[in-house]
DNA sequence: GCCAACGTTGGC
DNA sequence: GCCAACGTTGGC
């Protein structure tokens, strides 16, 4: 089963064009068991939108696949963390949060008040609506 | 910088 | 197991 996947990430911590510049990255540094249950879900070649967060055009800005699957981090609580790695695939002009709030995803963590999610899982029709309103 | 919302921790 | 306190996230 292919799933499909948001990113967050704060571009000033890493950027969409850090992950251009770098090709792929190891998304590590993920301390949120629900973030890190997702990535140990992940399966290479599936889907990424990365989302710019804090900041002050929050939103869609890139494309990517997950490149490595889940792999145990490398930390002193043993056992605990995972990450996997994402390969960079386009940048594409911002789909800012305001307009996916405009879109009809239902219930989805990007859009519910309060969110914090990092790593959050989209359904295909979700996928479908956000890639249709990138291509608009 | 502010504040609401959430996850985690720790005392009981 | 409960819940208050705390730290962090993230939009504005």
């Amino acid at each position: 089963m292919s799933r499909f996947w948001i990113f967050k990430s704060e571009p000033g911590e890493f950027s969409i064009s850090d992950l251009k510049k770098e090709g792929c990255a190891w998304w590590d540094g993920v301390r949120n068991y629900q973030a890190r249950n997702y990535m140990r879900q992940m399966t290479k070649g599936e889907k990424v939108f990365f989302y710019h967060s804090s900041c002050a055009q929050p939103g869609i800005v890139g494309i990517a696949i997950v490149s490595q699957e889940a792999r145990l981090e490398e930390t002193s609580d043993k056992g605990q963390w995972s990450c996997v790695e994402i390969a960079y695939e386009s940048t594409v002009p911002l789909l800012s949060l305001t307009a996916l709030k405009d879109l009809p995803l239902g219930d989805c963590p990007l859009t519910r008040k309060g969110n914090r999610l990092s790593i959050i899982p989209l359904t295909d029709d979700q996928y479908q609506i956000i890639s249709e309103a990138l291509e608009a």
